[in-house]
DNA sequence: TCATCTAGCACCTTTGAAATGT
DNA sequence: AACATTTCAAAGGTGCTAGATG
């Protein structure tokens, strides 16, 4: 395919004004659908874990976006990151999640960049992207590119997409940023809910030798009894035929679940009864209590754009009631503008750092952004403030810090 | 004592090269 | 000879478990 445009790597996006872009303005915002939405769903009703281990760990469900309105014949680099939703170390108590204290240190941040990038735009539009290779680690030692968590900590993960021909050319600014509340997490390094552990033992086809009956028995290992129990509770559920029904086929769109939703659907809220202690966790951390959240509308989602920046992913839609409530399953995807300075980190080849693996001497000054000169743009948006309690700005987390793959 | 983490296990799917067929 | 299809082994992913760690 020819190279339609040369020289043209920085799509200028007007930090305040995140809608009309050379790039952009011709075929319509750029938008993103989560891909497996029911999938992501059911984990979020039960408060998704997540595993991590020292050598790496794919994330289950799988990270699937589906992007459109990119020019193209335009090359895009298309990357994810981790936001930590807090500043909270949970613990599982009692059959749900609590608070347990304040966070650890934060680490450097890494990115995966997807390992086509840079693509044209139709290619990136052409099928799903998928993000199933990338692999989280809770080793801050790890050499390997994964990216680095802590463990029994709360993260998000988003997704970025901009505009260059090259990875040598991006231009730190103009950043599409998408993240989707269902695909919320825990980060365990065991897991907890025995929910979450059945969810995934039914639908992820590499543990379908725990979901098939007698399989397990020539096991020789000893069960406590509490993990004896959790096991028969497992055996009994599988063998159930309502289980069975409960897997999705691999790439089933959000158009095929919601094509059959018979209405308004309630969700629980994270910390419901399967999830997040609501009483944990400190007043100005909450989310407002899910009333009635409508079904997922058929199609993809379109872009929701912040053009003011506002306070929190978990209270972008307001009620009918003028009162903010939590953006649930099948609501829009949060996408932000992320302005940045247009100054961009260190160079490196596009399968090397961008910045240095983190080292003990690193410490945490990439997550350190000194607060901008008065009367200049944040390089970020702040998802700060009372409505997100200790939320930390996105500022201080780093879009670009690593390639992964 | 307890919560969390780790390594090794058995079993599974995926992947890609080699073999075979058309 | 070129291409398509099938076969099969290796690689790698999964949750489970006991023991280690702090």
């Amino acid at each position: 395919m020819e190279k339609v445009v040369l020289g043209l790597t920085c799509v200028e996006m007007e930090p305040t004004a995140p809608r009309g872009t050379a790039a952009s303005s011709a075929h319509g915002p750029i938008t993103a659908s989560l891909e497996d939405l029911e999938l992501w769903t059911q984990f979020y009703q039960a408060g998704t874990e997540m595993v991590i281990t020292k050598s790496g760990r794919r994330m289950f469900p799988q990270c699937k976006i589906r992007l459109s309105g990119l020019v193209p014949y335009l090359k895009y680099v298309v990357l994810a990151d981790f936001v930590p939703m807090d500043n909270f170390r949970y613990k599982w108590t009692k059959d749900q999640w609590e608070v347990a204290g304040k966070a650890e240190p934060q680490l450097p941040g890494r990115s995966y960049i997807h390992p086509d990038s840079p693509a044209y735009g139709s290619h990136w539009m052409k099928e799903p992207v998928s993000f199933h290779k990338m692999k989280l680690t809770n080793n801050t030692l790890d050499q390997l590119g994964h990216i680095i968590l802590h463990s029994m900590h709360r993260y998000q993960p988003r997704f970025l997409v901009v505009q260059a021909d090259d990875l040598f050319n991006i231009c730190w600014r103009g950043f599409q940023a998408f993240s989707f509340p269902q695909t919320v997490f825990i980060s365990v390094t065991a897991y907890q809910n025995e929910q979450i552990t059945k969810l995934k033992i039914d639908n992820n086809p590499f543990a379908k030798g725990f979901r098939e009956q007698g399989k397990q028995q020539r096991r020789t290992h000893r069960l406590s009894p509490s993990q004896g129990q959790k096991r028969k509770r497992r055996e009994e559920l599988a063998s159930s035929p309502k289980a069975e029904k409960s897997g999705l086929t691999k790439d089933e769109t959000v158009q095929v679940q919601d094509s059959t939703s018979p209405g308004p659907v309630r969700y629980a809220p994270f910390w419901g009864p399967l999830g997040l202690s609501r009483a944990s966790v400190p007043a100005n951390q909450r989310e407002e209590p899910t009333r009635e959240t409508a079904a997922p509308t058929p199609g993809s989602y379109p872009a929701y754009r912040f053009q003011d920046y506002g306070p929190s992913i978990w209270e972008a839609a307001p009620g009918s009631d003028g009162r903010p409530r939590p953006v649930l399953p099948g609501a829009e995807p949060e996408v932000r503008q992320l302005p940045g300075d247009c100054a961009p980190p260190d160079k490196a080849g596009p399968h090397g750092p961008l910045y240095p693996p983190y080292s003990p001497e690193a410490g945490s000054g990439q997550w350190l952004v000194p607060a901008p000169a008065h009367g200049q743009p944040r390089p970020f948006p702040s998802l700060d403030g009372a409505a997100h309690g200790g939320t930390p700005d996105w500022g201080q987390y780093p879009l670009f810090s690593y390639a992964c793959w």
